[in-house]
DNA sequence: CGTAGACCCTGCGCGC
DNA sequence: TGCGCGCAGGGTCTAC
């Protein structure tokens, strides 16, 4: 469900409803997630606390705590992360939930299990292994086409699986990806090693244009994306190529074609793209 | 060192 | 209708 979009999206939408509320508790009901849910911990720095700000980090979001906390969710492919009356009862795959003062629950609710949901004190977050290796943010300042042009050098690799790794630049997954390499016109097999300094700007230009549209639009909404609020995405209606195979090219009319690189789909244009 | 592939897990849509 | 298969928005570990 979440790239970077999304995972903003979602801080958007649930800031001005939690900010200021107050965890009175942690429910754990499966703890095997991407690793185990540590309870003890989660609720050691989390029960009692107020909800100071929520940010984000690549795909992290990032719950601030008073005493110095954070709380960290990773929603995974098919996490989702909503505010609940306090009496409803639990979803299916609600593996986690904190109770709050206000009467309503936090819920984590994530079927595949690939999401994340732990707690660490607000000053080691840069220092954890979750973060420490992370890149930079691309709707940062400063971001641009000489920054990835720098981290490209002396690697190898075709440059789909370059901007999908989050040491490089986090944020963006295969949907992202996908539809960056097409606004820029670069073929997602074309080898980091042979791109100009132009094409690496026209790249990152796509990228932050993209990212800031989807989330303008809501995120995108594939199957089950939802806000804090359960409200859907329309970013999907603006794919140019992602999940259009055979479909024609929005430039060019010719079919999009999917190839599988690294495992994952990628989905391109191949007259547009090069 | 960097990169490719397997793997974690459940659910859904498709073709038969 | 039921079943098996392939596929799914992420990240990490291992083998080369």
């Amino acid at each position: 469900m979440p790239e970077l979009p999304e995972v903003e999206v979602l801080r958007r939408s649930l800031e001005p409803h939690l900010v200021g509320d107050r965890v009175e508790g942690v429910v754990v009901r499966h703890r095997g997630l991407r690793e185990p849910v540590d309870t003890r911990a989660l609720r050691r720095a989390a029960t009692g606390r107020r909800v100071l700000a929520l940010r984000r980090r690549g795909k992290y979001l990032l719950v601030d705590l008073e005493a110095a906390w954070t709380l960290v969710v990773h929603l995974g492919m098919s996490g989702r992360l909503t505010l609940a009356p306090g009496a409803a009862p639990p979803e299916p795959h609600e593996h986690v939930a904190f109770p709050l003062a206000s009467g309503r629950r936090l819920r984590f609710r994530d079927p595949r299990r690939f999401g994340l949901v732990l707690a660490l004190p607000t000053a080691a977050l840069d220092r954890d292994p979750h973060f420490a290796h992370l890149g930079v943010e691309p709707l940062a300042d400063g971001f641009s086409g000489e920054t990835l042009r720098r981290a490209a050098a002396g690697r190898r690799g075709p440059v789909k699986s370059f901007l999908m790794d989050a040491r490089v630049v986090v944020g963006a997954g295969n949907i992202y990806a996908s539809e960056a390499l097409f606004r820029a016109g670069v073929h997602p097999e074309r080898s980091v090693a042979r791109l100009s300094p132009a094409r690496w700007q026209r790249l990152a230009e796509s990228l932050v244009a993209v990212l800031a549209q989807a989330i303008a639009e809501g995120g995108t909404t594939l199957n089950d994306f939802a806000d804090g609020e359960g409200n859907a995405g329309e970013f999907q209606i603006s794919l140019g190529v992602y999940g259009r195979e055979g479909e024609e090219c929005p430039r060019c009319g010719r079919p999009v074609r999917r190839r599988v690189q690294a495992g994952r789909s990628t989905f391109y244009c191949p007259a547009c793209q090069r």
